[in-house]
RNA sequence: GGAGAGGUGUCCGAGUGGUUUAUGGAGCUGGUCUUGAAAACCAGUGACUCGCAAGAGCCGUGGGUUCGAAUCCCACCCUCUCCGCCA
């Protein structure tokens, strides 16, 4: 949520920001300024009249008290009680119109981020290694899988529903290889693992700007206000919702495994084959709780360690700053890593790398003070994968295929696997 | 899921309709005393939200009753103890 102060004092920066989003959003603007006038009106007339309710108060028990004929006064107080009633709610009614609509204002991107309407204005910023030339057509990962029998797509159709899969042997233990990897390296780089629920309340969805806005990209458990988090950065991030730390304790890092589970509403036919695209699937993300000061210093460290991994495992590799059209609702900053996919012939996103700034803090209530008796300042939070395990998986399987039909176990995960390659 | 107890400021804890601007204590800050410290004594001290301000709001949450609610009523949430069920 951005702060109403700063849409109140510069509404036309406001708006210009929303337009780098490609989008227009002058009107709701234009709404929520006009309704916040109002209530700060009403409000200042309902605090007055409370103020003469309160001062009235005080003096009737000492009224009483002398034998005083109070009904005249009772009446005239009857009366300041129904107009503060009538006040209250009003208030409360624009109160609730200005939130849902300042729910509905995506954040302001920052300055570095490039202008653009689509992922095709992305900037890239640098790769690492080369896509290997292969003397064959490169197989799909789906193909090797089901060649190798360690995934089961038609299992997992069968059991469940498309873009769900069975992983099996040598493919469940590389999934659990890859996270156990992927764990040791960042908490031996300095995160603090956790392992949270997977299903989180309505108030969590909200506080990292899932809802109200995204509710048909989640799972919601029927007959209760819970839902499948997409990510980790749902629990992990409202874990600290309504926190106030101590200065001192900033920079916070956390890493978290955590299933996914996502809806993919609109995404009908997009890679409907393997592992790229599904309802279910595995992550390990990196969370930060920065200053304000050096968020975008977090923002490089936090995106350099998911790039880490992927260079442990040597794949190759590009990251590209996303342009204001193909930014996240709630991100002022992204960094994409995408990870090369022979099949595709392309790189293919396995992070997202991002700094909200301030933006879920005021929704989720996350601040900080140095001192005891500094006023508290809002966060910054900012989250990447550290990465995708399933396309990671998807990756191994297609960089490290032979062409026998095997896969060479990078050797990173060797201790992790107990072979050095799958056939 | 059933029964009972409870949720008050940083912590402990009093408060069952109005002299409460939330008693008292601990802690914290400053001071007196001391070679220094401790003790003792004195003074100060909640956080947060809205508001340009005056001021208003906040005693688990949300409603209600009342001129007035921490206090009374209703619903819900959470914690503890016991029972049941259970990986």
């Amino acid at each position: 949520m951005l702060d109403i102060k700063l849409v109140r004092t510069e509404p036309d920066m406001v708006k210009a920001a929303m337009k780098k989003r490609n989008k227009n959003m002058d009107a709701a603007i234009d709404e929520v300024l006009a309704i916040d006038e109002e209530r700060r009106n009403i409000n200042t007339k309902s605090d007055v009249l409370k103020a003469e309710q309160n001062k009235a108060s005080k003096s009737i028990p000492q009224l009483k008290k002398e034998g005083k004929d109070i009904t005249e006064l009772m009446e005239s107080l009857k009366k300041t009680s129904d107009e503060i009633a009538a006040h209250d709610i009003e208030i409360a009614k624009l109160e609730e119109k200005q939130r849902d609509i300042m729910l509905s204002i995506p954040n302001i991107p920052n300055e570095s981020v490039p202008f653009g309407e689509d992922d095709a204005a992305n900037r890239e910023m640098r790769k690492f290694g080369t896509p290997k030339k292969f003397p064959y057509e490169p197989k799909a990962h789906w193909d090797i899988g089901t060649n190798l029998d360690i995934l089961d797509f038609e299992r997992g159709v069968k059991v469940t529903g498309k873009r769900f899969t069975f992983y099996k042997g040598m493919g469940a233990r590389l999934e659990r290889s890859i996270i156990n990897f992927f764990l040791n390296t960042h908490t031996s780089r300095g995160y603090t693992e956790i392992f949270p629920p997977f299903i989180a309340n309505k108030y969590s969805m909200t506080g990292t700007g899932q809802l109200p806005k995204f509710a048909e990209d989640m799972f919601k458990l029927e007959g209760t206000d819970y839902y499948l988090i997409p990510t980790a950065e749902v629990p992990v991030t409202n874990m600290h919702r309504d926190d106030i730390f101590d200065g001192a304790d900033l920079t916070r890092k956390y890493c978290a495994y955590s299933a996914c589970f996502r809806g993919e509403a609109g995404s009908a036919g997009r890679d409907t084959r393997g592992l790229i695209r599904q309802h279910q699937f595995n992550k390990v993300e990196l969370v930060k709780f920065s200053r304000p000061e050096n968020s975008y210093e977090e923002l490089e460290k936090l995106t350099a360690d998911a790039e880490f991994v992927l260079q442990q495992l040597g794949l190759p590799y590009r990251v590209v700053t996303l342009c204001g059209g193909d930014l996240g609702f709630s991100s002022a900053k992204t960094y994409d890593i995408e990870v090369w996919m022979p099949s595709y012939d392309r790189y293919v996103e396995i992070s997202s790398c991002s700094n909200f700034e301030d933006y879920q803090a005021r929704r989720a209530c996350i601040k900080f003070k140095d001192n005891p008796k500094d006023k508290a300042r809002f966060v910054h939070t900012l989250n990447g994968s550290g990465v995708a395990i399933g396309r990671t998986v998807a990756a191994i399987l297609e960089n490290y295929q032979n062409d026998d039909g095997s896969v060479t176990v990078p050797e990173v995960l060797r201790p992790y696997m107990g072979v050095d390659e799958i056939r």
